[in-house]
DNA sequence: CGAATAGTGTCTATCAGACAATATACG
DNA sequence: CGTATATTGTCTGATAGACACTATTCG
């Protein structure tokens, strides 16, 4: 049988791309949300997405980004696919497909673009439950909240929460943060070194105590994963 | 601004779910694939898969299930989604997503059943290049091929890819292929008890030398992530 | 017995945790 | 100096690698 694919042979499936963009801001883990202007869930919290636009986008990484920057102005220096949800039945829509992906940027490169506009803001990942959150978005964003401690024990990826520069001490902070609970200064001083993915800069900043040495992310390195999880 | 859901507005991107089924068998790493009989590529190998039905589906994970019954008869006893892949020119259509999933089952349980037809085999993944792959496949399969080696060093998932009872050298020889490198059979003794995931049977089997013991998974239990890698 | 494979014992290497010791700001 | 934070030193603990040693089966 040479059957020829036929276009309306299936229903499509109803396809979007979601992003889930962390920052740790005040000492809590938080979440980019924007306030739904459309049907559903009109006026509910929810993650930015949207369609795909195949007339712009070559592929949906390039959705995420765009959508992204649509509601913070800037791409986020990390960002990579978490997973796909579908059901026939978290849009009242019908059967529909999300591409999630989860990324991570320094508050401080969006607050001032998102303390202009009134739709957009960081949510804290604990105040969740008691707001209304469009779709599964909230089952989506504690999947990706696992995602991002499991990521925390055994690589850098926090690091791209903060700024350009940042010490030892603030990194600490983000990491204790995202997997709530405290680790070793001196863990996590030996994985700086051992990853090579970090240069001193010649500054150090004021600390309350001793001056601190800044870092910044060598250009063009990846990230390392190291081969054990801190203890949790 | 109050839009209404318009689904005319974009061109829905193609969507479709395919699989990468790994078995071991004959000491190398094997890919379940079909001999596509539709256009496009039509007479090339490609992942079994195809379109979401959603009056059959209530999840992509029932679509990825029903395509690989369809060819295999059975359901694999270890399945989780991999990625999605996505571009404007992976398919000669336009625009298309495939939701790829990555599964694992003993070649015993499918090989009866794949011996009777035509169109199904199972591929050694290093004779790929010298076959025609439809769409990305081939792209796709390594990727899958590098989450398995990953797991392999951090979990027990490729005893999936053994029967019901099996020895600690199968398991061996299995962790072997996978990760391309042998590994010290004491270390994976040690895991084996500290997942606390295997039964001894009462029953041991030839093996050349010294029977060895029979092992089987303790019902419903979950995989177990150890907190370091093996070593690469 | 010898070859082959299964399984155990035990020493080493690596790296995270714990925490003491030292260094450097600032008032 | 006292307090606070940064940074280093170093001991302990857990677990993987290496590999010798023992056990069991078959011809």
């Amino acid at each position: 049988m040479t059957e020829e694919y036929d276009i309306n042979q299936f229903k499509n499936p109803l396809f979007t791309v979601d992003s889930v963009l962390f920052t740790v801001k005040d000492a809590a883990l938080k979440v980019l949300m924007v306030k739904r202007a459309n049907q559903p869930f009109i006026g509910c919290w929810g993650l930015p997405g949207g369609f795909v636009d195949i007339d712009i986008d070559d592929t949906t990484d390039k959705t995420a980004l765009r959508k992204l920057k649509e509601k913070t102005s800037i791409a986020p220096p990390y960002i990579e696919q978490l997973q796909a949800f579908s059901s026939s039945d978290r849009d009242p829509r019908g059967f529909s497909v999300t591409l999630v992906y989860f990324a991570l940027i320094a508050e401080q490169d969006v607050s001032s673009h998102i303390d202009t506009v009134e739709d957009v803001q960081w949510i804290d990942v604990n105040q969740l439950k008691s707001l209304s959150i469009a779709f599964d978005h909230q089952y989506i964003i504690e999947q990706a909240q696992l995602r991002l401690q499991q990521k925390a024990l055994y690589s850098m990826v926090p690091v791209y929460c903060l700024p350009e520069y940042f010490t030892i001490g603030q990194l600490k902070t983000v990491i204790e943060t995202i997997i709530g609970k405290s680790i070793q200064r001196k863990s996590l001083i030996r994985r700086i070194e051992a990853s090579e993915m970090f240069a001193t800069i010649d500054e150090k900043v004021k600390s309350g105590g001793r001056l601190a040495q800044l870092y910044k992310i060598k250009p063009d390195v990846d990230i390392v994963n190291f081969e054990r999880n801190l203890s949790v």
